[in-house]
RNA sequence: GGUCCAUUCGACUAGGGGUUAGGUCGUCACUCUUUCACAGUGAAAACACGGGUUCGAAUCCCGUAUGGACCGCCA
């Protein structure tokens, strides 16, 4: 391969990134960084009915969060735009008339409705549900005088008919068809936009892509792409054709069963550096003699090659993207963690002026969270002012006479030392310990049970030290009035 | 219904003629931590089925079953 690699990723604007979509792109930035090419980002917006106002910028914006940078785009200069399907049109319909001249494609002027009636007849009568190529046997005349006439027109491909095509895929293999099952395919509208058939092909070749890598969706419409850029005499492009995100039922991954759109992940405090990991590991995997599965996006991209996509659909196991959400947050500097989590406290109400307080905080509670949104039940605890002591046997606990022995010793330390951190908690614990004799379960129970008003929780130590003496001392004496 | 594609532990997957079929998540047990979690150790857990080819098949071939994608003037 002595070209450059040039890839594009090519969604339409229809609102927010399914986490379908944006692991394509993932997989197509990998690969372009993988080979020093270039990444396209180009807007298919060809299909009026479903523009949706500002759903560019979002794309755009998303992408750019989660660092899969593309080189051109609509807000990047290249030497192959615009890249905006919308505003190339007269680019496809100089190429439809092209493929009118060579006779590969021909006019068509059956209305919604007689479509519709005929797709419903062939149902019925059990036939394949195709365009039945009726309007390949208008004649010159009737054409030109429906052309006159201004009749609504589309443009559908000729099928050469009784012929085998064949490509190959880089992630499937061989594929082979015969062209009697493929449909006459519209390629302009009757609005004059292009359908995604005819862009794509016009666009792909007019870019210099060389590698197509896209969701297996597609895979069914390849034939109908090879056929056209045999008609215009284009080399084909290397195609990869990756697995699709499935549910847990195998089904494509949808809407209803669960978050699809990346900003709802990212909302939940999902990481980047983890959705890219898990994202990147749906599909693909490093191959023989790997068993980390922790990879930065550097290693993501030293690693990455098409051979080792997986060729059937994977299933989108949010567990395991927790676990690994949560190996991120363990691992991750603690101030930019700090910064993102403010956001999140903030959500929950929580005053966020103390910074210092925020970190001991964070860096106490960050190993049980999964995700950035379960800040709020974590951090509770330490913005309480008051320990509610719910059950009965808690109760009878602290009122043992053991542990007022002990909570008063505690105290009488606790005054001694200004501010106290997890060492020094230790100390007094061992030298209360030692003095009472009270040690094990009757020593750190009840003194849990004060502190967090339950019998779980983050470690003592760390506990006293984001409280402080003064807090801890109030909490214990609270306890000794009970 | 038609076309195309797929099938290794519950999930993601490695391996691809001779392996005790390996790893990660999850599950369970034990250890550590006098809690939960973390960490550590270990366990249970898979080659869809039936025929070939072969000395030998999870691996190659054929069929069956099951699953999926697509079948729009959507992308």
């Amino acid at each position: 391969m002595s070209e450059q690699v040039r890839v594009r990723f090519a969604p339409s604007p229809t609102g927010y990134i399914h986490v379908g979509s944006l692991r394509t792109a993932l997989f197509n930035y990998l690969f372009a960084r993988h080979n020093n090419g270039k990444f396209i980002l180009r807007i298919e917006d060809t299909d009026q009915s479903r523009y949706v106002d500002g759903a560019v910028e979002n794309l755009i914006k998303s992408l750019n969060i989660l660092g899969i940078e593309y080189d051109e785009g609509p807000d990047k200069k290249g030497d192959y735009g615009p890249y905006f399907q919308s505003q190339r049109l007269d680019i496809y319909k100089k190429h439809a008339m092209e493929l009118i001249e060579k006779d590969m494609a021909y006019y068509a002027f059956e209305t919604p409705e007689e479509l519709e009636e005929m797709k419903r007849l062939a149902h019925l009568e059990g036939r394949v549900t195709a365009y039945d190529r009726r309007a390949r046997n208008l004649t010159h005349e009737e054409i030109q005088k429906y052309l006159n006439e201004n009749k609504p027109y589309v443009i559908r491909l000729k099928v050469p008919l009784g012929e085998e095509i064949k490509f190959n895929d880089l992630v499937k293999g061989t594929i082979k068809i015969n062209t009697d099952h493929i449909d006459d395919q519209v390629l302009l509208k009757s609005d004059g936009f292009p359908t995604y058939h005819l862009a794509n092909v016009v666009d792909d070749h007019l870019m210099g892509i060389t590698h197509i890598i896209r969701g297996e969706e597609w895979i069914t419409s390849v034939p109908k792409h090879v056929i056209l850029y045999n008609a215009f005499n284009w080399e084909v492009p290397e195609m990869a054709h990756v697995p699709l995100l499935l549910n847990p039922d195998k089904t494509k991954l949808s809407k209803r069963q669960g978050d699809v759109a990346v900003e709802d992940y990212l909302q939940k405090g999902y990481l980047v550096e983890a959705l890219n990991n898990f994202m990147a590991l749906l599909g693909w995997n490093p191959g023989e003699g790997e068993t980390s599965e922790i990879f930065s996006m550097n290693e993501l991209i030293e690693k990455f090659s098409l051979s080792h996509v997986q060729v059937h659909g994977a299933v989108f196991n949010i567990e395991k993207l927790n676990w690994m959400n949560n190996e991120y947050i363990k691992s991750y500097d603690l101030d930019k963690l700090l910064d993102l989590s403010i956001p999140f406290f903030e959500r929950d109400g929580f005053d966020t002026s103390d910074k210092s307080f925020l970190k001991k905080v964070l860096s106490t509670i960050r190993v049980y969270l999964n995700k950035l949104d379960e800040i709020g039940d974590q951090a509770r605890l330490f913005f309480q002012n008051e320990i509610k002591i719910e059950s009965a046997d808690s109760v009878s606990l602290l009122q043992n006479e053991n542990t007022k022995i002990v909570f008063e010793q505690i105290i009488i330390k606790l005054q001694g030392l200004k501010d106290i951190n997890t060492d020094d908690f230790k100390q007094v614990m061992k030298d209360v310990s030692n003095e009472t004799g009270i040690k094990g379960k009757d020593l750190f129970k009840p003194l849990r049970i004060a502190l967090t008003g339950s019998e779980s929780g983050p470690e003592l130590p760390m506990l006293v030290n984001v409280y402080g003496s003064e807090k801890t001392i109030k909490f214990l004496r609270d306890a000794l009035k009970v």
